[in-house]
DNA sequence: TCAAAAGTGTTCTGTTTACACCCATGG
DNA sequence: CCATGGGTGTAAACAGAACACTTTTGA
């Protein structure tokens, strides 16, 4: 049994919740729920729980995610505490972010929540309850500085993607048009994908080449720290 | 008075813990205490506190920081959230890492935790209580990050300072010589220091012109949200 | 007069940007 | 046969890196 050394000090609840960001190929969008319970029932939010005495915040983080999506083995990361004293209507509790990034069509969700989750474009977020949309503001420039130093999209595109849905992602990211063959020449010049016999039909004619990422390249790329300057 | 919805959750112990760093006109170094209080006394620690009912964290760490050094409208900034189980062998506690940067030169340390506080070279920190050192690692990471994005200097200079001193300032956060004219270069090129008609004697025969940073400049910059790529 | 630090520009190289036409195919 | 999206290279502008000599002056 552990010994008490701090016993006059206030405890104080801590919460995590959760930025979900997908790419459905198209647009980049975010995971919002109606939230169920009081205080603040029935308007949107983030999903979130309270950490527990036997696990740590990631821990915490990812068995959220799981029980309210069905998700697991998505990247999380942590983000900023959020303390406030009046931040939480129903009681003093001090919020964790974390944010992950997943991959919308290649997950299967089947959480209790789901049912009341809906996936929101970036550029279209409702009012959110307590300070979410300050979270969620903070996660997209956190996602759009992490987008020039990390691939990010190893975790948010499909198995095999083409070029277009790579670029659609930067530009859903970082909000802004790109040059086709800028991108093209910066990602070749990375070369950290494998291009596929195979293409993908759907959109055009002509099809477009699919692509997947190289994992040892990739990784080898990560450990190096690259920067990926679009 | 708040209701509370939430009573079946745990709670926890939130600590700030401070990493203060400081520059001496030469080397960048930290700010280190001896814990006088159990478990882990006398070893070397960060200066941290617990967070209070009334306030946010931001107030708590500069809360603790006043409280132990004296020192008050200091540079701080969140960091991370630490929360491993076992991380705190008194008691379950989670704590929130805070970085300060502060001008030794120009600053009254006049706390109650002085007698046992000692400044150290960033680059011989002994081994500290807990995940302390992890903290500082990750702090010294944010720190190289935010040198290449924002000013740092006007936190962690005197008033006045000579552009060597500037410079070694720059190396000892990025940990590499720099080339003195490509840096100087550089720094004209951002146009955010007045030179005064003033020479430091004390380095040399011949003297070095005395630089202030231009505030309204500066923070025009910061706005713009510039690139300091050294 | 000389040792020690201050001050100052140019060239080279690599990276980023801008930009437009042909290709393949299903309908 | 043509409309639609896919695929490709080059030149100009800019930013970063490398590099060495002159100045000042107190001792």
């Amino acid at each position: 049994m552990m010994l008490h050394y701090y016993e006059k000090e206030d405890q104080v609840l801590l919460a995590v919740d959760c930025i979900i960001f997908g790419f459905d190929g198209k647009k980049l969008k975010l995971l919002l729920v109606k939230r169920n319970f009081e205080p603040e029932k029935d308007k949107w939010s983030l999903i979130g729980g309270f950490l527990k005495k036997n696990e740590n915040l990631d821990e915490a983080a990812a068995r959220v995610l799981k029980a309210l999506t069905g998700l697991k083995e998505v990247y999380l990361e942590q983000l900023h505490t959020y303390s406030n004293v009046n931040r939480d209507s129903g009681q003093r509790t001090v919020s964790v972010a974390y944010y992950a990034l997943i991959d919308i069509a290649s997950h299967q969700f089947e959480g209790i929540l789901l049912d009341t989750a809906k996936w929101f474009d970036v550029k279209l977020i409702p009012d959110l309850i307590f300070d979410h949309n300050q979270m969620v503001d903070g996660a997209i420039r956190r996602l759009r500085r992490r987008a020039q130093t990390k691939p990010i999209g190893f975790e948010l595109l499909p198995n095999k993607f083409t070029m277009k849905q790579l670029q659609l992602l930067y530009e859903s990211i970082l909000d802004k048009k790109l040059d086709k063959r800028n991108f093209t020449n910066k990602i070749n010049t990375l070369d950290v994908l494998e291009k596929l016999n195979e293409k993908d039909m759907t959109e055009s004619k002509k099809g477009s080449f699919l692509f997947k990422f190289d994992q040892i390249k990739y990784s080898n790329k990560v450990k190096e720290g690259f920067s990926f300057k679009i």
